[in-house]
DNA sequence: CGTGATATTGTATACGTATTCAACAAAAAC
DNA sequence: GTTTTTGTTGAATACGTATACAATATCACG
């Protein structure tokens, strides 16, 4: 048992050690006991061993939040996510908070429903002292920018736009690959084209969908029907298409959904619920690329993000952002590519 | 721009004020502006409207990091998650930041990929002074468990026993639910029943397997043939029940998978690859009940675990360690419940 | 007006660490 | 042998906050 209790509340956890009782059973200064666990530190080997010796002892362990303090900096990241039932994202969280620890940080999640959340949440971050911040799926106001900007905190939008001047972009090319699914349903014979929306609010949906209308214009098409499924899941996606599919007009023969989940939902309306043949009867086409796209009952022709570059790219965005706080506004588009699967029609 | 700066060197981040710089300009003490943010603090309407108006023209924000320090308490839970493929755990990251958030705190998230990783995760969350600790798909030595009771640290074991001595435990019934697919199949009238076993060294597996195998074998049954996927993931169950159904031995008619994602990679190879009926000829029950085993393409039979309920008991405990942090061990049990859908044959 | 209770405020200190500065010792250079 | 360099060390201070304690000011009540 320590022989040292501290605090006198009985809410208050057990005793730590500090470098002060390292120090005195070393027989040895405070300061030595820092250098000791400073990189490159001015201490004599002789020394060393005698701290060391000392905390093995008393089971010492450095107080990161002390050391947060007096080099006002956390070592920790911020990541912002929007409430995912997107497995999209969750491989995004799991992907970030891998690639962050491997460069020596360490991730503080904000899991925000609403959009007008972040307004608390990132606030809160900021309180906390994160060396830089990652946001999906939502977007700064302004005011929020600037206060990021004020506190020197380092933002990077991830797969949205931000034209606050301070935060850093990465995101991908989805106005072109709105524009590959176009090529790809017209290059397939496909006169009846659907287009199912995700969160009409979101830039992704609307570079998604804007590309692949502007392309169907371009090459003389037109979109033949839209609907939204208001969310990005599979619930909404299963509902959108059969409002589409009932709708009474003459039915599509081929339909591009926001995102996966989206198709995955449509794919089974179509195919479970109504007997549509796919894709004799009725070409889909997705969005993003998760594993379950590529199962052999979906076999979904989607639009691949390459979420393993955009992971790193952004994290490399933001490192280069801490270290040098003075820099540009950065941004870095990352180009999907089309996956051809069996759930769409190829060219005859 | 602020009129003072800290810290010299170059990469230290902008001026930030603190609670000195707005007591100057509001002409009171540090301590007041301190009260002014302490619930309860002893402060007059006329002070602490001084304090506001300061607050507000500088644009301070609370050093949470500071006040960490001085309370010795960081609002934070740390949650030790095995990298997750498995959209189970991302649901429950999910949920578990969430209501976190509900109840005033902050989610540090430690991703660790290899077993033996966790003895250098957990002693980092140590470092940090979490307030407590939430353990999933992975035990805590008897070393490190106890650092976390030396150092005050509650733990709550998810899903996984603990037999440490100091960590809580919340776990859903995983023998019960072996069990329930046992009686299930036999009830069916299902006589060469298999088992696909999930990461052989996990406890959930061991039970779910052992509860399994027992109840066939007081009902009169034996287990048929089993294999193993490794992991808990769709890819390693698809290759597992390739090596199953295409061993040579007469086929089985029943397939308990350890969980969803195995059961959908089997039900995918034996539906798609080797053109078997399921159910008619295959009858497949898998376990979690993730949400895309409901779906119309899978209808996956399985056994539900009520994540939600897990997830709400986990932070239930670990809030009243936190408060109680002399308290014996608790332990919740969680039952599970058979959800019946068309992967699998039902009772004649 | 006096007295005690109460509310408000400031001073001083503590939390655990990193770091500057000066002091000193040892070694190297001459 | 002296001077210079280099390496080690401790004392002192700072980081930004909370809080115990003492010192007031305010008020109620007689």
């Amino acid at each position: 048992m320590p022989a040292k209790k501290r605090g006198t509340t009985s809410s208050s956890k057990s005793a730590d050690f500090s470098q002060v009782d390292v120090a005195r059973l070393a027989g040895v200064s405070q300061a030595a006991v820092s250098r000791a666990f400073t990189p490159g530190g001015s201490l004599s080997d002789d020394t060393r061993a005698k701290v060391m010796a000392a905390v093995k002892q008393l089971g010492y362990r450095p107080n990161v939040i002390a050391r947060s303090l007096v080099q006002n900096s956390t070592n920790i990241i911020g990541l912002v996510v929007k409430r995912f039932t997107n497995p999209f994202y969750a491989q995004m969280i799991q992907e970030f908070t891998r690639v962050l620890q491997e460069q020596g940080y360490w991730t503080l999640v904000f899991n925000i429903a609403e959009k007008q959340e972040i307004e608390e949440a990132l606030p809160m971050a900021l309180q906390y002292r994160v060396d830089g911040l990652i946001i999906t799926s939502a977007t700064l106001s302004s005011k929020l920018a600037d206060e990021c900007a004020r506190s020197g905190t380092p933002v990077v939008s991830f797969n949205r736009y931000a034209t606050d001047g301070h935060s850093h972009m990465v995101y991908c090319d989805n106005f072109e690959g709105g524009r590959m699914v176009a090529d790809a349903l017209i290059d397939a014979g496909h006169t009846r084209i659907a287009y199912i929306a995700g969160e009409e609010s979101s830039s992704t949906n609307r570079d998604r969908e804007t590309g692949f209308v502007r392309r169907l214009e371009e090459r003389g098409h037109a979109l033949a029907l839209r609907e939204s499924a208001g969310e990005y899941d599979y619930e909404m996606g299963y509902a959108a298409a059969e409002r589409l599919l009932l709708s009474g007009t003459p039915r599509p023969d081929a339909i591009f959904c926001a995102n996966d989940l989206i198709a995955m939902g449509a794919l089974d309306l179509a195919r479970c619920k109504l007997g549509i043949k796919i894709p004799a009867e009725l070409s889909i086409i997705g969005f993003d690329d998760i594993p379950a796209a590529g199962w052999p009952s979906y076999e979904l022709t989607t639009v691949r993000q390459p979420f393993g570059i955009l992971v790193d790219t952004t994290i490399q965005v933001l490192m280069d952002a801490i270290h040098d706080p003075e820099s540009e506004v950065i941004k870095k588009v990352v180009t999907p590519t089309l996956i051809w699967r069996g759930s769409s029609r190829r060219k005859e």
